[in-house]
DNA sequence: AATCGTTCCTGATAGC
DNA sequence: TGCTATCAGGAACGAT
């Protein structure tokens, strides 16, 4: 699933290859994944490529913004050439470069790209917290303080914090060694400290890997993230800690999968 | 106000 | 082999 580390990596290649490039045309292929007027967009030029939370935005010439969301299974691919082959029933939507083609697909369409005026774009975000990247020590236990829910809901949950999704929130907390269940008001300063190194290690880590690669998530040249082959707990349930040798358990927390080590994070 | 359950969607997989 | 049922999951939404 595209978290902040895959939105992040997609990003940094879209720099390299689209800024100040011209948007010539679009063409709609899945009307629900396309929101908005596309005559705003059409002719305008592609000025900077932004991130916030798993938000990916393209600041354009004319005050107009594009808002990327990719829900689970968003892909966002680039060419300087068109295969017919490379159209398929999970495109949505191909915006037509000056110098390639930007293709978003989405098997399970969930997915969405809306035209928004510059001025209209922090309404648009408003519930977003802050980016799990520029969290610091002071804003994580102000965010704990307030809820006794389980400590891995709180991290997944965008309108406190931005980015971390079920993959990254398993990953940090296996390395802070807190339990996923743990109430987020219940954590002591010394673990609200480890636990923030471990999101931004694991976050950092991630993006420099290219993001993980399960499910549909490819760079925009269709290349693998490396991530997956570093996982410790996500979808290793089953398999032994790779700390202590206890075999990983699975169980549900608010309907998503979460992987943990009984023994390690207590 | 905060939180929980449901819904959207389709491909992969499990079970018979 | 081929069918059906279940699962995966981000976040908006309505209900509590």
């Amino acid at each position: 699933m595209p978290e902040l580390p895959e939105v992040e990596t997609i990003k940094k290649y879209l720099e390299r290859k689209i800024v100040k490039q011209k948007i010539q045309d679009i063409k709609i292929f899945d009307r629900k994944g396309f929101k908005g007027e596309k005559n705003k967009v059409i002719g305008t030029k592609i000025l900077k490529i932004k991130r916030k939370g798993k938000f990916l935005i393209f600041i354009l010439n004319n005050s107009y913004n594009l808002l990327f969301h990719l829900k689970m299974t968003g892909q966002i691919l680039f060419f300087n050439f068109l295969r017919n082959s490379e159209i398929n029933k999970a495109t949505k939507v191909i915006f037509v470069l000056n110098n390639g083609y930007l293709i978003f697909n989405d098997v399970r369409r969930f997915g969405w790209v809306k035209v928004v005026a510059e001025k209209n774009l922090k309404e648009e975000i408003k519930n977003l917290g802050i980016d799990a990247l520029n969290l610091t020590f002071d804003d994580l236990k102000e965010i704990l303080s307030k809820t006794k829910r389980p400590i891995k809901l709180v991290l997944m949950d965008q309108r406190r914090i931005a980015g971390i999704g079920n993959i990254y929130a398993n990953e940090a907390l296996f390395l802070a060694k807190i339990n996923p269940l743990k109430p987020a008001n219940s954590l002591k300063n010394e673990e609200i400290k480890e636990l923030l190194e471990a999101i931004k290690i694991v976050l950092k880590k991630a993006i420099n890997y290219g993001g993980s690669s399960i499910s549909s998530y490819v760079k925009p040249d269709k290349r693998k993230g490396k991530y997956q082959e570093k996982f410790l707990v996500y979808r290793r349930e089953g398999e032994k800690c790779k700390n202590c040798k206890t075999v990983i358990e699975k169980i549900k927390l608010g309907g998503r999968s979460t992987f943990y080590c009984k023994n390690c994070q207590k």
